[in-house]
DNA sequence: ATATTTGTACTAGTACAGATAGTACAATGC
DNA sequence: GCATTGTACTATCTGTACTAGTACAAATAT
């Protein structure tokens, strides 16, 4: 389902977090659908509950997720805004990085060309 | 010259790095100019000189400077390399996040258009 | 009723990278 | 001779990520 890099400098949880809201954003899980309960999803990835835990936390504080005690972990209602989200970060970061090329003295256009 | 960000999650070391590595691409930094020295540097910035070490020994892994013993660092002879690295790396990373997007069903003349 | 599963909430410990601190050495240039 | 350069160590501190383990309450299934 998830892989992870354990090379990666992104932490393991982080990386939880961004794959979930990608497949959020994919439609590859749908709203309100259940995922795998914390122990349930450490066995799989082999790694300790705690660190699912985590990355609950983040998701839930993001809004992506809802948590029930008890009940378990579920994606949110109204999806829409996670990859509005995603969307909005990704042209904010390309915006940044045609800056960054510009100041290198390549002009916009040249940059379109290229991509 | 250089600013910091301790809050960052991306090393100081590597911070320094990309930074001198800015300056030589944009011409603020010359062709075998002198760099300052590590102890100097490090006084500076206020950190460590094994830090500003450790910035140059990966400047110098990537050909963007020359560490001469006893005499001083220098910003390397053909820097042209430098910034075409950079160049290539930036549009790399256009056409990955490029990529994203249109996983999320966004059409490549679309986000030209939002840039 | 009992057992299982859920999330929650701790504490303690391990491992690693980044950064600091300090010392010492050899070569160069004044 | 003296200051400055890079080099090369070792030891230590710190924060973060992650692991390990335990315990609890609420819901659910049998």
């Amino acid at each position: 389902m998830i892989t992870l890099d354990y090379q990666s400098r992104t932490p393991i949880y982080e990386q939880i977090v961004n794959e979930i809201e990608r497949y959020i954003s994919l439609g590859i899980l749908k709203a309100e659908e259940q995922l795998p309960s914390i122990r349930e999803f450490a066995m799989t990835l082999g790694i300790n509950p705690n660190t699912v835990k985590k990355a609950y936390e983040e998701l839930e504080r993001r809004g992506s997720i809802t948590v029930i005690s008890t009940k378990g972990t579920f994606v949110s209602k109204n999806i829409g805004g996670v990859s509005q989200r995603k969307i909005k970060e990704t042209i904010e970061k390309i915006r940044d990085e045609i800056r960054e090329l510009e100041k290198l003295g390549i002009s916009k256009e040249e940059i379109i060309k290229k991509l």
